[in-house]
DNA sequence: AAAATAGTATACGAAAATTGTAATAATATA
DNA sequence: TATATTATTACAATTTTCGTATACTATTTT
């Protein structure tokens, strides 16, 4: 139970990569199962198409970004914390989905894959405005703060965040991140 | 006679990028063409076919890195100097030609690219020891040191020198070039 | 040992993409 | 206006990719 599904994590392990690099339409199935020393009869006992195989290693990757931020978001840690683990997450997505990834996803040839992204993207926004109204209930949050406008900047602050002039600052993302989160929400001046 | 080859450059430019990035044969003429807004027929007035302007390509970025290296090493400078410009031009030509690009040269598909390539590859170790070995005569190396032994050094350093970790040290390649051979040739306590 | 499962190698037709050329229309340049 | 460049479109030939079928091997499971 072990290697069960060796051979099915080396296809997804190598769609991973392949498409990481290329985007979906440049790899070819024939190349993932050459590059997972697999078959294409395996390939096809596993998935029904390249598409089916990108679906997977998406609903894989926000998955587990997701169930991260649900499992700090829903602890009993400091706000603060809870704020720091939203921007991980989107983070987390982006930097596994590689631009070509996602201009292949959106570029009309894979309409279920596109379709899914929007959907797990409004779904993911949807859970993230209730989490916060709720601690804006729970006073953790100023009241005369619109969500929305948190959010705005929120995105903001990951893009800055994936910003190479800001990551050569610290030694790691982490550090980054943490420090960043701390700024933004205490200011200069921490007074809490 | 300012944008007369506007359209030739347009292709080589969209190129250069798609071919550093997803290399050769995961790159069509006709997408080229696209990127390029020029049309196939253009595109074949100036070039054979995939090849002939990937061949194009390599000898511009191999002509422009050995015509700065001649330069330097037919000035006047000190030989740390041109040492340094050594490692340039290797590290210029690796910062050009990326990872898929050279698979795609070496991997059967194109003769004419690989041989090119091994060719010029070839030449260019030759003229660095020749004139390494001129140095050596005029007493800017220790006599008693193989001139083969320093290239393969230098090749080592440069290697470093694309270590990542290493580069995060530095504000700019430069600086870090600069330095690295400074202590590469003079060693920890500066005594020239 | 027998049966079931998972895998490989190979071949193959259908579909799709790519290549390179030709003919004609549009546009710029001198 | 005349000439040279480029765009558009169409097209046949080739190559690549897809998805399936067949026959055979290795490994578990019962």
């Amino acid at each position: 139970m072990n290697n069960k599904n060796k051979k099915l994590d080396d296809i997804v392990g190598v769609g991973r990569d392949l498409f990481w690099k290329f985007g979906l339409r440049r790899v070819s199935i024939e190349e993932i199962c050459r590059e997972a020393n697999v078959s294409k009869v395996t390939f096809y006992k596993h998935f029904k198409n390249k598409e089916a195989l990108a679906m997977y290693i998406l609903k894989e990757i926000f998955d587990e970004a997701i169930s991260e931020y649900r499992n700090i978001f829903d602890s009993n840690v400091g706000f603060s914390k809870k704020m720091q683990s939203v921007m991980e997450m989107k983070l987390s997505i982006t930097k596994n989905l590689s631009k070509e990834f996602l201009k292949d996803i959106y570029q009309g040839e894979y309409p279920n894959l596109s379709a899914y992204t929007k959907k797990v993207s409004e779904d993911n926004l949807r859970m993230i405005r209730s989490d916060f109204t709720e601690a804006q209930w729970r006073g953790e949050i100023r009241a005369d703060i619109k969500i929305d406008f948190i959010i705005y900047f929120l995105n903001k602050a990951v893009e800055m965040i994936s910003d190479d002039t800001l990551i050569n600052m610290f030694d790691n993302v982490l550090e980054m991140t943490s420090q960043f989160t701390d700024f933004f929400f205490y200011g200069l001046v921490k007074n809490n």
